[in-house]
DNA sequence: GAAACGTGGTG
DNA sequence: TCACCAAGTTT
């Protein structure tokens, strides 16, 4: 036990990486990384964690913003309720918690978007606190080194690992061990092709041991991704703006802008899909003229493809008002706003006069 | 417990 | 082109 640690710590102290949140011990900096971690690669993360904590530099600055400067700044990382979660939160620790985290890992777990990994590592990594922080490499690592061949995505496994890695956590450092595991995991204990020799507990190693390294731990099967259909409108008014709406807070791609537009109905045309989405979501009856382009695009449960057509205001039609949800905007505004990826993939098809980007 | 929830890198 | 998956949480 004691000796694990000692073989993990040194291989961390010689390991680890640098990075911009191990360059700091502001819980607030901390929180803001391991939301930012959550199914997400290290590198991915960085740019966006020192344009975050550039743009709101404590749990004040990210309270008192909007959350369309909160989303802009989240922009392509995906999984926005974690952006939805972390201004909630920020916004409670204004109000409750003197503007500042809470210390306790249960206090941590109480505010929205901080479950049983973050408030583990929040605890440990910015309060010193001696609790386990069992995240997916965590998870690997020791189900390889007590080669426990049962599933460890199920409730039970997932428990079982957690005790484990609770009985291995140090008084002292909790913070480091937990990263060491983690960075372990990435780096050496990887899913495919593991670098045993490298290994500080190679000897240590259960299923290297038995050198069933590569069949654990047990992957759950996953089920293949169903493809649906969605079409977006792009309308403009006499200024050449466009039409934008946009998306409820708490759904797909929450608070996000986008075209009017939506999901095509089983067997639904095209150009008669886009008529009702857009007059459900705007109100306005619209003629379809021509199709712009169509994107493909792949999000963690299922398969879209985008088809984007100019369309036109039918006669009669009331155009719809600005609104907090709805307004008319410039190219240029427009990227000033928030957009998903398969929209952005919409905007160099898009009508209008502007520079030409160099490259494709 | 299962499903929802994004995006980009990799073999 | 495609399946897999990466520092999970919420409903």
């Amino acid at each position: 036990m004691s000796l694990i640690r000692q073989k993990l710590l040194r291989w961390y102290r010689k390991n680890q990486r640098d990075l911009p949140w191990r360059r700091t011990r502001d819980p607030y900096a901390v929180w803001v990384s391991e939301i930012m971690l959550q199914q997400t690669r290290v590198e991915t993360a960085i740019p966006f964690y020192r344009r975050f904590l550039e743009r709101f530099p404590d749990a004040s600055s990210l309270a008192a913003a909007s959350s369309d400067e909160v989303l802009k700044v989240w922009e392509n990382l995906g999984y926005y309720s974690r952006a939805r979660n972390l201004h909630e939160a920020a916004k409670i620790m204004e109000s409750r918690h003197g503007g500042r985290l809470p210390e306790t890992p249960e206090d941590l777990a109480a505010l929205p978007g901080i479950g049983d990994y973050t408030a583990g590592a929040v605890g440990s990594i910015a309060f010193g606190r001696p609790v386990p922080a069992v995240d997916g490499n965590v998870r690997r690592v020791l189900a390889r080194l007590y080669a426990i061949g049962d599933s460890v995505e199920s409730g039970p496994g997932k428990s079982r690992l957690r005790a484990l890695a609770a009985e291995l956590v140090p008084q002292e450092d909790p913070g480091a061990f937990n990263q060491s595991l983690m960075d372990l995991g990435s780096r050496v204990c990887t899913p495919t092709l593991p670098r045993c020799p490298e290994c500080p507990l190679a000897n240590v190693c259960e299923a290297f041991h038995q050198g069933l390294q590569e069949r654990l731990p047990v992957a759950s099967p996953k089920k293949s991704l169903p493809s649906e259909s969605a079409i977006a409108a792009v309308l403009l008014d006499r200024d050449g703006r466009f039409l934008v709406v946009r998306r409820p807070l708490q759904g797909f791609l929450g608070g996000l802008w986008k075209f009017p537009g939506g999901f095509l109905r089983p067997g639904e045309g095209l150009p008669e899909g886009l008529r009702r989405t857009v007059r459900e979501e705007t109100g306005l009856p619209v003629s379809v003229l021509m199709e712009l382009a169509s994107v493909n695009t792949v999000y963690s449960h299922f398969r879209l493809r985008l088809t984007a057509f100019r369309c036109r205001k039918r006669s009669g039609g009331i155009v719809p008002s600005a609104g907090p949800d709805c307004r008319w905007a410039t190219f240029e505004e427009m990227n000033r706003l928030a957009f998903s990826k398969a929209d952005r993939l919409l905007f160099p098809f898009l009508p209008v006069c502007r520079p030409r980007s160099p490259a494709g």
